[in-house]
RNA sequence: GGAUGGAUUCCCGAGUGGCCAAAGGGGGCAGACUGUAAAUCUGUUGGCGACGCCUUCGAAGGUUCGAAUCCUUCUCCAUCCA
């Protein structure tokens, strides 16, 4: 099978501008292809996991990856899919965003002797300077057809500003640059980058009258529609120190049913026939096909025996409760009064509730417990010696912490 | 620059002098049911030393016994005109 065939297969790619063109240069190796990202966090999260694993998949079929980071275009910020503004970041936090975006794609990507590049497109587009970029790219773009394109619709309505709508001229101009020092001849992106794309490829096409190609990989989207990688409290990163990799691989064991077979297709490396016979699984069995998904990505994201870890953890608590391996508080001095600590303050400590009124709230409702013991009184006082063994505080269903006492 | 409309709690959106910690919906959290799923039902959803107190309706002042609501100035946003 063909690294084309497979990424089709997978359900992976959602638009390309020539097939037949693509596909030949990516299962002949020769592609040079671009992927962009913007540091607009200090850590990648699972949107960017994905674009990661195609490139990867692509280089090891012999193409060459060029993983782009904005810091450029993140001094614009991207308006696509978005219904209001991006928050302006400043040159200095885009640099720290940068250097851990790197670190982080190094442990995924070969950047070894001429196999992948890593570049920052505020290399080149910093130095720009204004009349010379209306005169060389500005006039190739019609105003008229940049407002049609889809990633600016939603902000017709709440609002666009001359910054944003430049979005699109940058990244057009990042493919030109690309093509011309590195001969790069394809980007990938999600697929709200479309419109993007289309403006580098029009831009070459216009200005070197030569042919570069654009596909964009399908969205993580789950049942209902709704990007995924994303929980109420933000995203699902991939720095262990952000997302733990307990909560990570809980994440994934927690998909929904009808996506579970969507996301090991798209994310794991397992070989296609080995999915393919998930495709019969139903009901409770797909809770196996669950536990692979988290565990090969928690693998892939963190390691094998931070997976491993993980794996155990959340299995032991389902099971019986007791677990070595979940996500540990150690509790200091100055969070006991004279030597005691009460049931409200330790879920506060444990990050467990947010406020005492919250605390307060889960264990009125019979949400909170203690050891297996459900917490029934508000009032309910711990003894800085209960912690020596550690003890096991659950709130609600899936909320874990093991509680230590620093120095007992 | 001018005209008009607007800014309310996590989000949407009611409220236009006391009955407002603020309707309703969404989302979240907890409970029941389950398979660590979905759907459904129930409760809950600013904070705190909690039948009370404190902070919150874009910002700052003012009127009033009392302001999310009235007045003044300012900031931001949308629409139309230029």
């Amino acid at each position: 099978m063909t690294v084309y065939d497979e990424l089709v297969a997978r359900g992976l790619i959602a638009q390309v501008t020539d097939e037949e063109e693509i596909k030949e240069l990516v299962n002949e190796g020769k592609a040079i292809f671009y992927i962009g990202f913007d540091p607009t966090a200090d850590s990648l999260h699972v949107g960017h996991f994905m674009a990661l694993c195609l490139m990867k998949r692509l280089q090891m079929a012999g193409n060459k990856p060029i993983a782009l980071i904005g810091g450029g275009t993140a001094m614009i910020g991207d308006p696509s899919g978005r219904s209001d503004m991006r928050q302006m970041m400043t040159e200095e936090t885009i640099q720290h965003n940068c250097d851990c975006f790197k670190a982080q794609m190094s442990r995924f990507i070969d950047f070894s002797e001429g196999k992948a590049m890593m570049v920052n497109n505020a290399d080149w587009l910093m130095d720009l300077n204004y009349i010379d970029v209306l005169r060389e790219v500005g006039a190739h773009f019609s105003v008229n057809r940049m407002l049609a394109a889809e990633c600016y619709k939603q902000r017709m309505e709440k609002g666009l500003s001359f910054l944003e709508f430049n979005y699109m001229i940058m990244q057009s101009y990042d493919f030109y640059a690309l093509f011309q020092k590195y001969g790069c001849n394809m980007q990938f992106g999600g697929d709200d980058q479309w419109s993007n794309m289309l403006g580098g490829t029009e831009l070459i096409r216009r200005k070197l009258g030569k042919d570069a190609y654009a596909m964009t990989i399908n969205l993580l989207l789950n049942s209902e529609g709704k990007k995924m990688g994303k929980t109420q409290s933000g995203a699902v990163w991939l720095d262990p120190n952000k997302t733990s990799p307990f909560d990570f691989y809980q994440y994934w064991r927690n998909v929904a049913d009808d996506d579970v077979l969507k996301c090991i297709r798209m994310l794991t490396f397992l070989p296609l026939e080995e999915i393919d016979k998930m495709d019969s699984w139903e009901g409770a069995k797909l809770n196996t096909a669950k536990e692979i998904l988290a565990f090969e990505l928690t693998k892939m994201v963190h390691g094998q025996e931070e997976a491993q870890k993980a794996q155990d953890a959340a299995k032991s608590l389902f099971s019986s409760g007791n677990a070595a391996n979940m996500p540990t508080v150690t509790l200091t001095d100055d969070d006991f009064t004279d030597g005691t600590i009460d049931i409200l303050g330790l879920l506060v400590k444990s990050s467990l509730a947010s406020s005492r009124s919250e605390a307060r709230r889960a264990v009125e409702q019979g949400g909170v417990s203690v050891d297996g013991e459900k917490v029934e009184d508000i009032k309910t006082v711990y003894e800085v010696n209960a912690f020596s063994e550690g003890m096991v505080l659950k709130k609600g269903k899936k909320n874990f912490r093991k509680i230590l006492a620093s120095n007992h």
